[in-house]
DNA sequence: CAGTGAGCGAGCTTCCGCTTGACTT
């Protein structure tokens, strides 16, 4: 018999607030969402007002038949999902598929896990608020009409299998866009000019300032060399001003995911399972969140710990408001449960981690940095358009910094200044040597996967739970690539000035390498582009925020949430039909030239399998020759001749043992064939250029490591091999994979062992089909 | 893993947001 249950979303928490509640309360989970949409059709009763058709999800059967059960015994049934639109639903769902008893059901709400607020809650049950209800059925029956109506046509029009919906399409137009400002950029270069200057009074001190202007040109640069030959130099002033620096916020999901990027390089989803299992041991607290609030027992335990730690001069009590378009905050922040742990035991990613989150939460409660900035003016005497200056940084006091400095992405990155010498105005100056070296200006910064989760935040694009998947599911479509790229080269000029001598040199620098950046493909731009010019609205950046507001509206009962959907619907369903039947099927096809050979036109566009290049048309007599386009080589972007290049592979090598070798391109990258063998080529071989002798060096190679991976055949089946794999041991058979058992010492397998191994995993396999 | 690229047509794909494990080669 169960006197009180208490239904929540996550079973960590359920866990937590079954300790604060006592016997007297059974707590379970209800795993997120029990039911949604029908996947089948469109899941939506069009012509009954939008009527959703929900299904039970198949993954919940088993929890919904726990809660139901309990559900029946109890004798009371607080729905205590989260206190936001997704939450309402969920207790609404709950109380619908379990058929609760009004009589016998309460709502609760708490925004922090603490036995105050639980305490608090439950003496204070409201109703359902079905106007927040209606708010989450638009949304979600608007996300599916958007989903469900454009990805079909795109299988239509461009390729199989594709998607797009509010969300991810807006995340791929991003990337397009800033691809398109990059490939458009014209870098611009001046001059920045150096000059190290000594005190010609004791001769101690030495000082290196930069000159106010860039030149342009080289003479420009010779010019100002001219004119300050043998000139002396003189401190014109020297300022001080006062600085402070304050702390950050504590972490939301976006700004953690953002943050170990920079520190540790980790992906946004390795972030958030890491955090995941920092969350089920208890050391912190619910990992997706929008809210930088602390909860006051939590800042009143900063406050203790910092004081103990630091010293109470170092205490500053801080309270944080969103600024985050749409959050929820249904949640606090992410901060350690206990901030008495300065470290957690835990695999070293973890530790890591949670070292990151206790920095960040500690120092948002810490004092500010006092500083004092020096300003060091170095007048040109005969033109006083020029001046030199030098720009320090003295620590005063370290506040927030003793223990967590927020990173900075690459783009933003600054030089640090550092102390100045205690020179003063009047002080004489020989300029000892002076450089002028010619930069460049850079492009805008390609995004990462944290730094395009920071735009879609602030455009109020997508959810703490969702921004790991979505960028996920963009790779996942080939709508956008996480890869480095090598920089490349260029001359810049250098003119330097020494002892009234001017030379000019010149020097090779590498320039725009990209490490883990995310890069828009050809499938990617030619939907993007299909998109916008048939659904403008849809793909408009503000189109969230915009229909967040009518969502807002009906969760305060304001409007009615199936004419609000009617009112979206009718002309998007519209535009839906015009472009089925006027928009051509887009290509993305670009006629580059004539095959100087053939004389027949060769031209890009994207294939069955992605984009290839074709010499001919499919109307010439002979049938076109077909070739994929390289990883790094865009429609948009290919030229002639790198086309025509194409061509060359795959190349003939010769013969080894009697059998063809080959060279050419594939998916993974350039490979070697021999027979049915593939090995890859190493970083320093080329295969335009490499020989029959190296390639059978690759091939013994390769033939040596699928030895060693081999652990055992079978004389009775040439077809079954066990190998060792990343996740141990296992069998091959038909081209499929069959784990090994723990349990099996792999070497002493039967070949019979295999068969039942295999025959096991078959039926599996067909299980998980149904 | 790495060959492909005509056209036909069956049957499939797809959204966002809330949650965990099961599973991966």
């Amino acid at each position: 018999m169960i006197k009180n249950l208490v239904i929540v979303e996550s079973p960590a928490k359920a866990k937590t607030i079954e300790k604060f509640l006592g016997k007297e309360f059974t707590v379970m989970s209800s795993y997120g969402h029990i039911r949604d949409l029908a996947k089948k059709d469109l899941g939506i009763e069009k012509e009954k007002g939008y009527k959703p058709k929900y299904i039970q999800s198949p993954d919940k059967k088993n929890v919904i038949k726990e809660l139901r059960d309990a559900s029946k015994t109890a004798e009371m049934v607080w729905l205590a999902s989260d206190e936001d639109r997704e939450g309402e639903a969920i207790a609404w769902h709950l109380f619908e598929v379990l058929k609760l008893d009004a009589n016998k059901t309460k709502r609760i709400v708490f925004h922090e896990i603490t036995p105050k607020a639980i305490t608090n809650a439950i003496q204070n049950p409201r109703e359902i608020d079905y106007n927040l209800v209606n708010a989450q059925q638009a949304r979600r029956v608007l996300d599916r009409l958007v989903g469900f109506e454009l990805s079909p046509l795109l299988w239509k029009k461009v390729k199989p299998s594709l998607s797009a919906g509010r969300v991810q399409s807006v995340a791929v137009r991003l990337l397009v866009e800033r691809e398109r400002e990059i490939i458009a950029f014209e870098p611009d270069s001046a001059f920045r000019i150096t000059g190290d200057f000594q005190d010609s009074g004791s001769g101690k001190f030495e000082l290196t300032a930069e000159l106010n202007k860039r030149l342009k040109t080289s003479s420009q640069v010779t010019d100002f060399y001219e004119s300050i030959k043998g000139q002396d130099f003189q401190v014109s002033s020297v300022q001080k001003k006062p600085g402070k620096k304050s702390p950050a916020a504590p972490f939301t999901t976006s700004t953690l995911q953002q943050e170990a990027a920079r520190k540790f390089g980790f992906s946004v989803s390795q972030t958030m399972s890491l955090a995941q299992r920092l969350y089920e041991a208890g050391h912190i607290t619910y990992m997706r969140t929008d809210s930088v609030n602390l909860s006051n027992d939590a800042i009143a335990a900063a406050e203790s710990e910092i004081k103990k730690s630091y010293g109470e001069n170092y205490h500053k009590a801080r309270k944080y408001s969103t600024k985050a378009k749409g959050a929820q905050e249904a949640h606090e922040a992410i901060r350690p449960t206990y901030m008495q742990n300065h470290t957690v035991d835990a695999q070293n990613a973890e530790q890591k981690l949670y070292s990151l989150i206790w920095k960040r939460t500690i120092a948002s409660q810490m004092s500010d940095a006092k500083l004092e900035k020096t300003t060091i003016s170095i007048p040109v005497k005969n033109n006083s358009d020029f001046k030199f200056t030098a720009q320090g940084e003295v620590l005063l006091f370290d506040g927030f910094l003793k223990v967590y400095i927020e990173s900075l992405d690459d783009d933003k990155k600054e030089d640090v200044a550092g102390l100045l010498p205690p020179l003063k105005e009047g002080d004489n100056l020989n300029l000892i040597q002076s450089n002028a070296i010619e930069r460049y200006s850079n492009y805008p910064a390609r995004y990462t996967e944290a730094t395009l989760v920071k735009k879609l935040e602030e455009l109020g694009i997508g959810r703490p739970s969702t921004y790991a998947p979505t960028i996920s599911t963009i790779q996942k479509r080939n709508y956008v690539v996480k890869e480095d790229r090598p920089g490349k080269e260029r001359t810049i000029q250098q003119i330097s000035f020494k002892a009234d001598q001017i030379k000019a040199s010149k020097k090779v620098e590498t320039y725009g390498s990209e490490k883990s950046k995310l890069f828009p493909t050809d499938v990617g731009m030619v939907v993007n582009d299909y998109l916008i010019e048939h659904f403008d609205k849809v793909m408009d950046y503000s189109f969230t925020a915009n229909v967040e507001k009518e969502f807002d509206s009906i969760a305060e009962g304001q409007r009615q949430w199936s004419a609000m959907i009617d009112e979206f619907y009718k002309p998007f369903h519209q535009t839906v039909e015009f472009a089925e039947e006027h928009s051509e099927r887009k290509s993305g096809e670009r006629i580059l030239g004539d095959d100087p050979e053939s004389g027949k036109p060769v031209l890009v566009r994207i294939g069955k399998y992605g984009p290839i290049a074709q010499i001919g048309t499919a109307e010439d007599e002979e049938k076109p020759q077909f070739a994929s386009l390289r990883r790094d080589q865009h429609i948009e972007t290919i030229t002639l001749e790198e086309a025509l290049e194409l061509f060359k592979l795959p190349r003939q090598l010769g013969e080894h043992n009697g059998k063809k070798v080959s060279v050419s391109i594939g998916r993974f990258g350039p490979y070697v064939r021999y027979d049915s063998l593939f090995a890859s080529l190493k970083k320093e071989d080329d295969p335009y250029s490499i020989n029959l002798e190296r390639a059978i060096e690759l091939i013994k190679e390769k033939q040596e490591a699928d030895a060693k991976k081999l652990i055992k055949v079978f004389d009775e089946a040439e077809k079954i091999k066990v190998q060792n794999g990343k996740y141990g041991p296992y069998i091959t058979h038909k081209r499929k994979n069959y784990r090994v058992p723990k349990s099996i010492d792999p070497k002493t397998l039967t070949y019979e062992q295999c068969m039942e191994i295999i025959e096991k995993g078959q039926k599996k396999g067909t299980k998980k089909k149904k």
